[in-house]
DNA sequence: CATTCATTTCGAAAATTTTCGAAATAACTT
DNA sequence: AAGTTATTTCGAAAATTTTCGAAATGAATG
């Protein structure tokens, strides 16, 4: 039986999530919050350890949020981030990789996947 | 001792492979070579099950190229692309992962990664 | 309820990426 | 060496993304 996970939709998704990635800004406000762990950080502190500040910041974060990969709770008057990455990133890369040699008459012996 | 492997210089080089990623047409033209296995495919051949051709295909095989994740080799006339992405997509990966809660006080046991 | 702090929305300019077709290059064929 | 096939380069138009500052919103505080 053949998986479906890896459909058009979710060719799309795919690429959206990884074009969230695919930025020098977003993949250091990104780490900074991989870095903080599940505390999260408001977006203040988040500017001010990027060097990514204001509109700017928030049009980022909320990419990388509709990439499912941060998630935003409002505490007090501060907008509180948090990676959620971990599972996702994990997802993205087998997405390619699950159908490796599909297409192909010889075994791919050479690649070291799982 | 601390690992050195995230730092400036692999930030912008993983936000470059996350970018190439990051196109629907790019990721197509990707998975139809993972699928094609080492054998590789030719461009033309690769254009006719993507969809994407010419100038445009060429492009989009470049970006892929200079992020680690293709090669190309002249065969006769044609030029064969393979993909390579096995490791550079794991280790793409790692790179956001490797020092997660590292400014955390508290202990990141929600997160299941090893 | 006016003020202050934190963040977002809006609109526009600047930068980058994508796409295309025509001409150029490279390699095989006759 | 002329012709054919496969791919790339070039230049430009179209589309998208990035960035910024000013005004708007939401929530606490005096």
């Amino acid at each position: 039986m053949k998986i479906e996970s890896t459909d058009d939709l979710s060719l799309t998704l795919a690429a959206t999530s990884f074009a969230a990635l695919g930025s020098e800004q977003r993949l250091s406000v990104l780490r900074a919050l991989v870095r903080a762990g599940p505390e999260g950080l408001s977006i203040g502190d988040l500017g001010s350890r990027t060097g990514v500040t204001g509109s700017t910041l928030t049009h980022h974060v909320k990419i990388l949020a509709q990439a499912g990969m941060v998630e935003q709770v409002r505490k007090g008057r501060s907008i509180i981030c948090a990676a959620v990455a971990y599972d996702q990133i994990r997802h993205l890369s087998e997405f390619l990789l699950t159908e490796c040699c599909a297409d192909s008459t010889t075994p791919c012996k050479d690649h070291e996947h799982g």
